[in-house]
RNA sequence: GCGUAGGUGGCAGAGCGGUCAAUUGCAUCAGACUGUAAAUCUGACGCCCUAUGGGCUACGGGGGUUCAAAUCCCUCCCUACGCA
């Protein structure tokens, strides 16, 4: 059997996981969750999270892997979705990898691999109380090549630059090689007037579904606000909400905003990788993934990458 | 009805004679993205143009003072709180 893998991606409120699993299930799939706070155990709502009935038998994995204490990284989740991915092709079936985040993405489709380094939080704290533009001379002293083309008023990426600097001498060239396994990636595109309104729907069924009893549930497990609000939007304002900070309305109505502006990032992202097969029905996701299967394996790996890197 | 405080760009809210098409925040639109990616960051944001420049219309309505007004004066309309 040949090593082909689907990636369905797109915007929150896309629907994704529910196509991810009728493919599977059309073309022995497994699912491979590609996104960044499902991976937590207990962000279940506000996630979105699949549930079990949802699953409908269909293996998933990457999800519900780590404790919302502890912080996950690109670098975790790229060992998680490898070895799900060598699991899956040895029990002959077919990976289906299905999310949101799309650098998560791009880590297993271009096989990224990154600079061994991992994250100082001492330093980071330290460099944190600078501002961007001593960073960013800290940085040029260090590795002028990196300096070049960085983001130097993103203080993120500056700190991350002077981490990696700092213990191995530069910041690597981005290195991205050709996985061992052939990829085919669709992307749920739908007119931005259904997205909005699917957001609505999403975000108000969350909080009838108890959304902010979970956040709350979150917050007497131990976690600080400050911690609850790293997870986004959807425990942010709940969070606010429940420290009396802010109303219910207001909760709502900053949800429903940023959840836009995040699908819009999301979109934003995704819409550089020409790669990806644009799709608004199942129908045409299907006929996609069935050629796809169907074709003789060409790896091309090389020229992909140089598409997609402009 | 008297008193006071106000009416500024989609909203909030600075400015209180020239350097103001108007600080800033939010929203909006576009974009970036090498271990927090949910994050972080950038740009645009009155209208029009032959666009690192030019023109037009703007700070509740109208009138006035001034070389010059969002900024001062008069008047009208409206809002909030206070007193009746």
């Amino acid at each position: 059997m040949s090593r082909k893998t689907i990636v369905i991606l797109g915007p929150t409120a896309s629907g994704k996981s529910a196509l991810a699993v009728k493919i599977a299930k059309k073309i022995n799939g497994e699912i491979i969750s590609a996104d960044s706070r499902q991976v937590y155990k207990g962000l279940n709502i506000g996630t979105g999270k699949i549930t079990k009935k949802e699953m409908g038998g269909i293996p998933h994995y990457c999800l519900d892997i780590v404790s919302p204490k502890k912080i996950f990284t690109v670098a975790d989740f790229k060992k998680c979705a490898d070895e799900a991915i060598e699991k899956i092709f040895a029990r002959n079936k077919t990976p289906i990898i299905v999310g949101g985040t799309g650098l998560y993405i791009q880590a297993i489709v271009d096989n990224i691999v990154l600079p061994e380094v991992k994250p100082d939080w001492k330093l980071r704290k330290e460099l944190e109380k600078k501002t961007t533009e001593e960073m960013f001379a800290m940085l040029k002293k260090l590795d002028s090549e990196r300096a070049k083309k960085i983001d130097r008023k993103n203080p993120r990426r500056l700190i991350r630059a002077i981490e990696i600097a700092k213990i191995i001498g530069k910041v690597p060239n981005l290195d991205i090689q050709c996985p061992s396994w052939e990829a085919l990636q669709v992307g749920i595109k739908l007119p931005d007037e259904i997205l909005k309104e699917n957001i609505e729907k999403r975000i108000k069924k969350m909080l009838k579904n108890g959304l902010i009893a979970e956040t709350k549930k979150l917050k007497n497990s131990g976690l600080s606000w400050k911690r609850i609000y790293e997870f986004g939007f959807e425990y942010k304002y709940p969070a606010m909400f429940l420290q009396n900070k802010i109303s219910k309305d207001d909760m709502l109505s900053k949800m429903l905003i940023e959840n836009w502006q995040y699908a819009k990032r999301q979109m934003t992202w995704f819409k550089r990788d020409k790669r990806i097969k644009w799709i608004s029905k199942e129908k045409q996701a299907e006929k996609l993934i069935k050629y796809f299967l169907k074709q003789n394996p060409q790896l091309s790996c090389f020229d992909n990458t140089k598409l997609y890197l402009v």
